[in-house]
DNA sequence: GCCAACGTTGGC
DNA sequence: GCCAACGTTGGC
């Protein structure tokens, strides 16, 4: 069964458009231990992502996007020109890896963080919890279902 | 722009 | 291996 991820972009750097509009993208520059292990040792092509824009007036998930490749080195790491070169890595050992997501499709609207934290479905999820700074999380099934219902209706403010 | 929360680094 | 200093994330 595929799973349910999360990953946060600031929408300046790299909106769900221009997700849309490239097709497909390397998750590249995850520089967190915890993120990459999820890509490297978890995620498998087909699960589901929530894309999430972080960052930004008001931050929350704004479309649904798949996993579309295997995990393989960021190549990132080895760019001097990059601001995710890491000098401590080497192509024989690679510290960083990534995979490729995908758009599936956008929210009719944004799902706001502030409606996640007051909807109890999010209780005890690593998105509202309070100190996560984690760029790609996993989420449950549920959670993905909740926000696209979320989505469907007018936010309950 | 502030700052809380957390991760990483490096001296010892 | 401890831990202080520093850097980053990300909501507000």
């Amino acid at each position: 069964m595929a799973r349910v991820w999360l990953v946060k972009s600031e929408p300046d750097a790299y909106a769900y458009d221009d997700l849309e509009r490239d097709g497909r993208t390397a998750w590249e520059g995850v520089r967190n231990y915890q993120a990459r292990n999820f890509m490297r040792d978890e995620m498998r092509e087909g699960d589901a992502v929530l894309y999430y824009h972080s960052s930004t007036d008001a931050p929350g998930v704004v479309g649904v996007a798949t996993v579309a490749s295997a995990p393989y080195p960021d190549p990132t790491q080895f760019d001097e020109a990059s601001p995710y070169y890491d000098p401590k890595s080497t192509p024989d050992a690679p510290r960083w890896v990534l995979v490729d997501i995908a758009p599936l499709r956008r929210l009719p609207r944004v799902v706001t963080l502030q409606e996640l934290k007051a909807d109890a479905r999010f209780e005890g999820s690593l998105l509202t919890h309070r100190g996560t700074r984690l760029s790609v999380m996993p989420m449950d099934e549920a959670h993905l279902r909740a926000v696209e219902e979320m989505a469907q209706r007018a936010p309950a403010d």
